[in-house]
DNA sequence: GGGCGGTACTG
DNA sequence: CAGTACC
DNA sequence: GCCC
């Protein structure tokens, strides 16, 4: 910015307002008008992929380079550390970053034009430009983007000559996300402006509705229902931010990308005030304040024993509440289900069930288990969430129980001995976004799972989950022992824990076991990367307290070093917008080195996670049916990261044979600030063609869903992995433990492996089962 | 009272 | 090998 | 912790 001119920005800032002056309470029938053309279908996409980089093979023999080694983080970082005995960590090397590969930014050429073709809609590569001319001739080092698609082309489309000019790459602060606006045209000037606006910042602007939209920008006189009906949804999916004109605005104003949440940046939404009642602050609210709440999070450092350093630039989203409504909760009449062609866009048999996250959720299983009928799954999870008369409609007779709505825990229709319906993945669960009645009751009692987490209990944690999985499909506060023991996965001691909960506000067990003063420091010691409960006790038997002690006093792996090295930033949770640009710039760089490859962002950001624990990437390419082959692009995929300082630190690198298949590190967004970069854990996983669909379903989780899925499978006889389905899998009698790898079943297809299993297809948002 | 996912990397 | 990690 |  330092090359515009004082006017320039001044004029840049008074337009930008300008744009919310007029818009937000002009042209008043316009909303009317818009809904009029709700019935007809949005077609044509006249985004564009800003990609300019020329499709060229950088298939290097590989050199050993230090980068793919484990490496540890730079000095610099070193001195934020306070403590003065933490330097003796810090004197290892810092990354060395190849000095080859001046390339991405350099050596790029002016334009593209069929690199991408295709892959379609695989990946916007980043053009890299350091300056805003425009030049209608493209020349190196100059952007010129036109509104061209591989769509419109093939139809022999004029392409409307439509030039931006990017934003220098700093300020492209929407690299990676995908618009879309409502109203859906640039016919307003204003609105066209904000559009081009940003796509200077580097958003793709889509006018199609598709699944990789990341944001929903609304005109401010439109409600949220106004929305949910022009694009004939019953509800938005969650990976979706939908927000009003004020967020660009302010995005831009601020050069940075603003926390959609804030309450000024929600769409209208009239229905808001009919939406159930959220969780109770409990009754004992005053009391539970001190004693349950959570916690603010502990001041930056404080552990260290120094003062807090006080946290100076804006950062992408401030943390949030353990529970927080991501969007107006909807009331959607169940009854106002319709097909969802929308968010089905890959379905390819008609037997798929549409997705649904809000409370219409109800209507949702039983068309789900229309939908479903043949196999042995019954529609047990409805009655507990409604009194909708559970006529169990066509159990089969097998179902020995036909109590009066009560009592139906489980059903007794099995197959092959097992009774399919009552594994966790049969029935899905709900976006962790949406706002519940039971989200107090359920931060309590993740809290004590974590506690038994962290005193070494291998069984009640997954329980805990598995009951708060649960609650969140429940639609009202559960409050009543009888309620609470209706729900499959609660037994007895958790509907008591429950019932507490909701009546008092507490939970006397909680605190007892928070209280225990050996507690804090545990927390604190498995917080540690590489830490878990053995060492952390273990320090603790020892008499350590703090990390400090640890550092002092204690041999420590080099990861653990890192660990503590870093605690606090690997500590935070990565908003989904940074967990976008993360993504976007891996897969920026995985297309300059080779256009083939797939990179898909999995983990809890393709279950449409609102926030992440860390970044989980799967690495592909069409035709390949080893890991073996995708090895060197690893590599260099690696090495060219490393020297980006886009990674910054090796955690666990693929054994050297080449048969590995992940890669765990440290990244930071090389874009921002060095003093706002936060270290994000990153994950790599190299997945072969021929294994797509079982490595996606490991990789998108969650964790409870993966083991009912494998649980599953291995009660029908089969086993299943991140590599694929196999059947005729010899165990040992006695460990139990495979003994053959048995035959594949199915490794390519996501969805073949549901269809293999019986299990019907679920959306990733919907496996969110804790 | 036994079972509770299956695998990969570190040291 | 045990410990820790990944989902 | 819960389920079988």
């Amino acid at each position: 910015m330092t090359a515009a001119s004082k006017s320039d920005k001044a004029r840049f800032f008074e337009e930008l307002y300008r744009l919310n002056e007029f818009e937000s309470d002009g042209e008043p029938n316009e909303a009317r008008e818009f809904l009029k053309t709700c019935s007809k279908p949005i077609l044509s996409r006249t985004s564009e992929e800003p990609s300019l980089i020329p499709p060229r093979k950088v298939l290097k023999p590989f050199k050993k380079v230090p980068s793919i080694q484990r490496s540890i983080s730079e000095p610099e970082k070193i001195k934020d550390v306070p403590n003065a005995t933490v330097g003796s960590i810090g004197k290892r090397s810092g990354l060395r970053g190849n000095p080859q590969v001046p390339a991405a930014s350099g050596s790029l050429l002016g334009k593209e034009a069929s690199s991408s073709a295709g892959s379609a809609d695989s990946t916007n590569q980043r053009p890299s430009i350091e300056d805003r001319r425009t030049v209608s001739n493209p020349v190196p080092n100059t952007l010129v983007l036109t509104n061209s698609t591989g769509i419109d082309t093939m139809l022999g489309k004029k392409r409307k000559k439509d030039t931006i000019k990017l934003v220098r790459e700093a300020d492209r602060i929407f690299n990676g996300f995908e618009f879309f606006f409502l109203r859906n045209d640039d016919k307003s000037p204003l609105r066209k402006r904000r559009i081009t606006l940003s796509r200077e910042h580097g958003a793709i602007w889509t006018t199609t509705w598709t699944n990789k939209i990341t944001h929903l920008i609304v005109d401010n006189d439109l409600t949220r229902k106004d929305v949910l009906t022009y694009l004939k949804l019953n509800s938005l999916p969650p990976q979706v931010i939908m927000v009003n004109e004020e967020y660009l605005s302010d995005c831009f104003v601020q050069r940075r990308v603003m926390n959609s949440l804030l309450k000024k940046y929600q769409v209208k939404d009239p229905d808001a005030g009919a939406a159930k009642q959220m969780a109770p602050p409990p009754p004992a609210s005053e009391n539970s304040d001190s004693s349950l709440q959570l916690k603010a999070p502990q001041s930056k450092l404080s552990r260290w024993g120094n003062p807090p350093q006080q946290e100076t630039l804006p950062r992408i989203a401030q943390a949030r509440p353990a529970s927080y409504p991501q969007q107006p909760v909807v009331t959607g009449g169940p009854e106002a289900l319709s097909p969802r062609e929308a968010t089905t866009l890959s379905d390819k048999d008609g037997s798929m069930v549409a997705e649904t996250q809000d409370f219409g959720a109800l209507t949702e299983w039983i068309q789900l288990a229309k939908d479903t009928e043949g196999l042995p799954l019954d529609n047990e999870d409805e009655d507990a969430v409604d009194s909708v008369d559970h006529s169990d409609s066509d159990d089969g007779g097998a179902s020995p129980l036909r109590a009066p709505a009560k009592r139906i825990k489980r059903f007794a229709i099995k197959q092959g001995g097992t009774n399919q319906a009552n594994f966790q993945c049969m029935t899905g669960g709900t976006a962790a976004s949406t706002a519940n009645p039971n989200d107090y009751t359920i931060s309590v009692l993740e809290r004590l799972g974590a506690y038994y987490k962290r005193i070494g209990d291998q069984w009640r944690p997954t329980a805990y989950q598995k009951a708060c999985g649960m609650l969140r499909k429940q639609d009202h506060l559960i409050c009543t022992y009888e309620e609470a023991i209706e729900i499959r996965t609660i037994g007895h001691r958790l509907a008591k824990k429950i019932v507490e909960i909701a009546t008092t506000g507490r939970l006397r067990r909680l605190e007892s076991a928070e209280a225990d003063p050996t507690d804090a420091p545990l927390k604190l010691f498995v917080g540690i990367y590489g830490v878990n409960t053995t060492l952390a006790s273990e320090w603790l038997r020892q008499g350590h307290r703090t990390l400090d002690d640890l550092v002092k006093n204690v041999k420590l792996s080099e990861n653990q070093k890192l660990g503590i090295e870093h605690y606090d930033d690997l500590q935070q949770r990565i908003p989904r917008e940074e967990v976008t640009a993360l993504g976007q710039y891996i897969k920026d760089a995985a297309a300059a080195l080779d256009p083939d490859i797939e990179i898909i962002i999995g983990g809890s950001y393709r279950r449409g996670a609102p926030t992440s624990g860390d970044i989980d990437i799967i690495i592909s390419k069409p035709g390949t049916t080893s890991t073996t082959s995708l090895t060197p692009f690893l590599h260099s995929l690696i090495t060219h990261l490393t020297s980006q300082k886009f990674l910054v630190a090796a955690l666990a690198v693929p054994h050297d044979d080449g048969t590995g298949s992940k890669w765990h590190g440290c990244c930071v967004l090389p874009s921002k600030p060095r003093q706002s970069q936060i270290w994000r854990r990153i994950d790599f996983l190299l997945v072969p063609a021929s294994e797509r669909g079982a490595a996606l379903l490991y990789f998108t989780g969650d964790d409870i869903f993966n083991r009912s899925m494998r649980l599953l499978a291995n009660k029908m006889g089969m086993s299943l992995n991140q590599r694929g389905l196999y059947e005729n899998v010899m165990r040992d009698r006695w460990t139990r433990k495979k003994v053959t790898e048995g035959r594949l079943v199915e490794g390519r297809e996501e969805r073949r492996i549901f269809e293999r299993l019986g299990v019907p297809w679920r959306e990733p948002w919907e496996r969110v089962l804790h």
